[in-house]
DNA sequence: CGTTAACTTGATAGCATTCAACTAGCGTGG
DNA sequence: CCACGCTAGTTGAATGCTATCAAGTTAACG
């Protein structure tokens, strides 16, 4: 079933188990206590490290995969493809997300799964997972969690993409990432890195590329946000919250609400 | 901390029993296969029922609760709201949805819950279901299934928002709830109950009430749905797949997939 | 320094919203 | 029993936000 994990390095394996200490644990641990042993049970796995390039593809529509990936290092996202071409952006990741999590149950996934910069996952196998989520209370409350989070995600997008105009889901989907970024550890909620070009940006958020690069100038021009390259500078926090309506509750970020 | 459950004759706490087996019993186990062991503590779970008006809230945003909702009998929706008042609708619930799970470890709501018709629902405290998650497996993967479900519909629902037309977007919308209809075993795939305004249908789906209107309008010119009160009848399936682009991998009905 | 992708700008088109009436259905009460 | 009043549904006209089309500019990179 399951292909053997590729050979590493004795240092290499070394490297990885801390970066999954490091980002990994830190994801979960927000989500629920862990004891000391199922920390090291999580850190016990028996991962897959892969690395993908810029824009590549990590996992395709209609595929199924034998194991779920933690982004360690990079952006990724997820999609969907329409007959006619076009494509919704679902969702943007972070290293320590948990990005496929939906495949150790579901079987045949329902949407792609692409890198957008040169990106470091982690494949955890499904069997170590449920596993691991049969035999330890605190990690299935973790993984749970982490998919209830992501689906209140998803809501608040549903919500921008229904119900907000232009110039406020852009401000919306910038404050989320600030917010993420800092949280996440790979950046501070008034400077952070959001590599993803403008038509990117319009998949997210159900707009075109250009209408996407005139909502950023005004946004600019309301000296709200700044960007250099793929850098996003906030200017005026407040003045972005009150654009795009931003209330980070939904992101869930303390254990507790 | 839990309030008791209240005094029930035992025929209403029979009657009770026999819908959560009917309903709730039959929607997990479609997650996953549940000893009788498994069976057994569900259905004695500590359940309080309630019933609400047609259009009342269940849950407001922001509300806290001890117990998540089994829906019963009638049609229930999530939504949120913007400062400006305009409302998003997330989802529509039919018997057998767990509705509001995110409050078993997310405390407080980010969105609200509120009942389309008449409703007949069942709370189940939030220690009773993780005594239960914690204890058994089947229970524990059942109920994140559903989570995992219910994220992929918003996906979905994404998509729709973002990328599909006005014509898309409400035929999508009446094949995801024919199908889930079916599935709930509250209706036929071509004929079934759908008790929602048009202006929910356009909180739901991006629009404004008039424009889903004539959007209904000429769906049903181009013979593909009738309407009679809030019975949908499809007249031409194929037809209205092809319009909304509809594909049912994401419901995930089949336990496999 | 040429080539390509990303970004920017302007003009036009169109889908959906907004505004404003009007009709139909239905429960309630005089 | 029918008028009343409310809600849901329908229709028409005008506006507007965003998409589309088409070029031009900048930036990144080998």
């Amino acid at each position: 079933m399951t292909p053997p994990p590729p050979i590493l390095e004795d240092s290499d394996a070394e490297a990885l188990r801390l970066q999954l200490a490091r980002v990994f644990l830190r994801k979960m641990s927000t989500h629920a206590p862990l004891t000391e042993a199922e920390a090291d049970v999580l850190l016990a796995m028996p991962v897959r490290p892969r690395r993908i390039a810029a824009r590549a593809p990590i996992l395709l529509e209609g595929a199924t995969s034998d194991g779920a990936y933690v982004l360690l290092e990079g952006h990724a996202y997820r999609f969907k493809l329409l007959a006619d071409g076009s494509r919704q952006i679902l969702s943007f990741h972070l290293p320590g997300d948990v990005i496929d999590l939906d495949s150790a149950l579901l079987g045949v996934s329902d949407h792609g799964l692409a890198a957008l910069t040169a990106v470091h996952v982690a494949q955890l196998p499904h069997d170590a997972i449920l596993a691991a989520v049969a035999a330890h209370r605190g990690i299935a409350r973790a993984f749970w969690r982490e998919t209830l989070v992501e689906a209140a995600i998803f809501r608040e997008w549903l919500l921008n993409l229904g119900r907000r105009d232009a110039y406020a889901r852009v401000a919306h989907l910038l404050c989320e990432m600030a917010v993420r970024a800092e949280a996440a550890g790979v950046g501070r909620a008034d400077r952070f890195e959001l590599p993803a070009t403008q038509s990117e940006l319009a998949d997210a958020t159900g707009m075109t590329p250009v209408h996407v690069n005139r909502t950023l100038q005004r946004l600019r021009g309301d000296g709200l946000v700044e960007t250099r390259g793929s850098e996003v500078r906030i200017a005026n926090w407040r003045g972005l919250v009150d654009a795009g309506g931003f209330d980070p509750t939904y992101l869930h970020l303390n254990a507790g609400d």
